[in-house]
DNA sequence: GGCGCGAGCCAC
DNA sequence: AAACGTGGCTCGCGCC
């Protein structure tokens, strides 16, 4: 067969796949954005597939043989066998499940946003001086720009001198008080729920095992993979997604996921002593940058400093710290500085991958899922610069997602084993959740603990943070 | 009405 | 000169 997943929902369970010539071709080129069968057959012998049944069947009778000699040799077939293959029918379950919303406060949450950003809307206009369209950044550059003639900070890039995008409203507000409101605005009117409700009162996604770069999983139509957590407004929407009566939503998040992976990569002394001591090295980051202790910190600080660890060890430049801390280049060139001297073994893997990468032209997970990355060796410099940076993120974003895949799969298996209701419902890349009678919560717990902690044993431990709750908001 | 693109912004 | 990575969705805009 070609997709897995699809035969899943539509004619049930199958025992004994050996070919999906979808997952092989995504495998052995995951940068491809099409792995649909006649995009695939078109690669392979370069022909228009026409569409009958027989012609099909002998094409991927054809093809299955020959992408299957590809995975082995390119010694993929344990991914495939052990991660890939079996995930699809849990997704497809998934998928069908879905995850239960309550309309009315969907419902009651449109109405009231929709009416704050009329107001906004009219306030703009008079703050403007005219009536213009505040969703086009056309409309609103000349405004901000020409009529009011503010002015951007220079250090901006010619291609976005004119940008209108929320940090430059943020430094624009010091001279008038439009693009204040529009932040505003836009913050309304972006966490304005456009999630459509269907009458079985539960939100069906659609998960994408072949649509990323690095093996992670995508979600689409509805996306439920980035459903806000960070504004209050935004919460708002999340605590929409609820349990059915008689049942909780249990929440199960890696901790510092991708750290714990460079930590086992790397074997750097610093970084490894300090996840074996329980240390959170986000929350050290967020101490030092905006110098609140652990108790004073709130979910901001340590938010941001997650991006502050992840950007530096992918490659964020002094320039870009810089503009995220909003301060000068030099004192975030000596944050990067202080921060490589510290965890140098880090250093010292990110400068062996580059080399590595250059040789082989192919990031590699744990697992062995592979990434080809040429432009690394392009003469072009931009060119050549991203994919650096691509080939630095690749090998531990993969290898997280292979370690959650593999969860997904042994998790599966023993809800089934132990007869449990519970059911898992979404995966947020490093997050599962279920749904579950309030009497499972115990053995549910701790069985999706087991299975997501000892998944596989790293250098460092592998921690699990659980959280249970009526809504996908309020848990604990 | 739909496609493709860029800008902007949500999440991990 | 460029300047963390991986995604998907909405919108405006130009176009067919
Ligand atoms: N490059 C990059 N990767 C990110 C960023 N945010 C999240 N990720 C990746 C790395 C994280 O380990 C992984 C899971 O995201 P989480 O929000 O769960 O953060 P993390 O697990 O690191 O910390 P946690 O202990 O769960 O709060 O996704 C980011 O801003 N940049
Ligand atoms: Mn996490
Ligand atoms: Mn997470």
């Amino acid at each position: 067969m070609h997709d897995p997943k699809l035969f899943q929902l539509l004619t049930g369970p199958a025992a004994n796949i050996r070919h999906a010539t979808q997952l092989y071709s995504y495998l052995l080129r995951p940068t491809t954005a099409n792995h649909n069968f006649a995009d695939v057959v078109m690669r392979q012998f370069s022909v228009m597939l026409g569409g009958g049944p027989g012609e099909r069947a002998d094409y991927l009778q054809r093809l299955a043989p020959i992408l299957r000699q590809q995975v082995e040799e390119q010694q993929l077939a344990d991914v495939y066998e052990k991660i890939d293959l079996p995930l699809a029918p849990v997704l497809a379950v998934m998928e069908r499940v879905g995850v239960r919303v309550d309309p009315e406060a969907l419902d009651r949450m449109s109405h009231a946003m929709e009416k704050e950003v009329r107001r906004l809307e009219k306030e703009i206009w008079k703050l403007a001086g005219s009536e213009f369209n505040v969703n086009s950044p056309t409309q609103l550059a000349e405004i901000l720009f020409d009529k009011l003639n503010l002015q951007p900070n220079a250090r901006r890039g010619k291609a976005k001198a004119r940008s209108t995008a929320a940090d430059v409203l943020e430094e624009l507000s010091a001279q008038h008080p439009l693009p204040a409101k529009i932040i505003e605005y836009r913050e309304i009117s972006n966490a304005l729920p456009k999630l459509i409700h269907p009458e079985t009162g539960r939100l069906h996604t659609s998960f994408s095992q072949t649509g990323t770069a690095t093996g992670r999983l995508s979600s689409s139509d509805p996306n439920l993979q980035n459903i806000p957590i960070r504004s209050e407004l935004g919460r708002e929407i999340r605590a929409a997604f609820v349990a059915e009566e008689g049942k909780n939503l249990l929440s199960a998040d890696y901790s510092q996921i991708e750290l714990r992976v460079m930590a086992h990569f790397s074997q750097d002394p610093v970084l490894v002593e300090a996840f074996r001591n329980g240390e959170d090295i986000h929350a050290r980051t967020a101490q030092e940058v905006f110098g609140v202790g652990p108790l004073a910190q709130n979910a901001e600080h340590r938010r941001a400093a997650k991006a502050i660890n992840f950007g530096i060890i992918y490659g964020l430049s002094p320039f870009g710290l810089a503009q995220q801390l909003g301060i000068e280049q030099k004192e975030a060139a000596q944050f990067i500085n202080a921060y490589f001297t510290r965890y140098r073994g880090v250093k010292d893997y990110l400068d062996k991958i580059l080399a590595d990468t250059r040789k082989t032209g192919v990031a590699k997970t744990l697992f062995g899922r592979i990434r080809p990355i040429p432009e690394i060796n392009s003469p072009q410099v931009q060119l050549r610069n991203f994919a650096e940076r691509t080939a630095l993120n690749s090998p531990l974003q993969g290898t997280a997602a292979d370690l959650i895949k593999l969860a997904m799969v042994n998790i599966d298996r023993r809800l089934a084993e132990e007869t449990l209701e519970a059911k898992m419902i979404l995966q947020v890349h490093d997050e599962l959740l279920f749904e579950a009678p309030t009497k499972e919560r115990a053995k549910l717990e701790k069985l999706v603990k087991e299975e997501m902690e000892g998944v596989h044993k790293l250098a460092v431990p592998i921690v699990v943070e659980i959280g249970v709750g009526p809504n996908w908001r309020d848990l604990d």
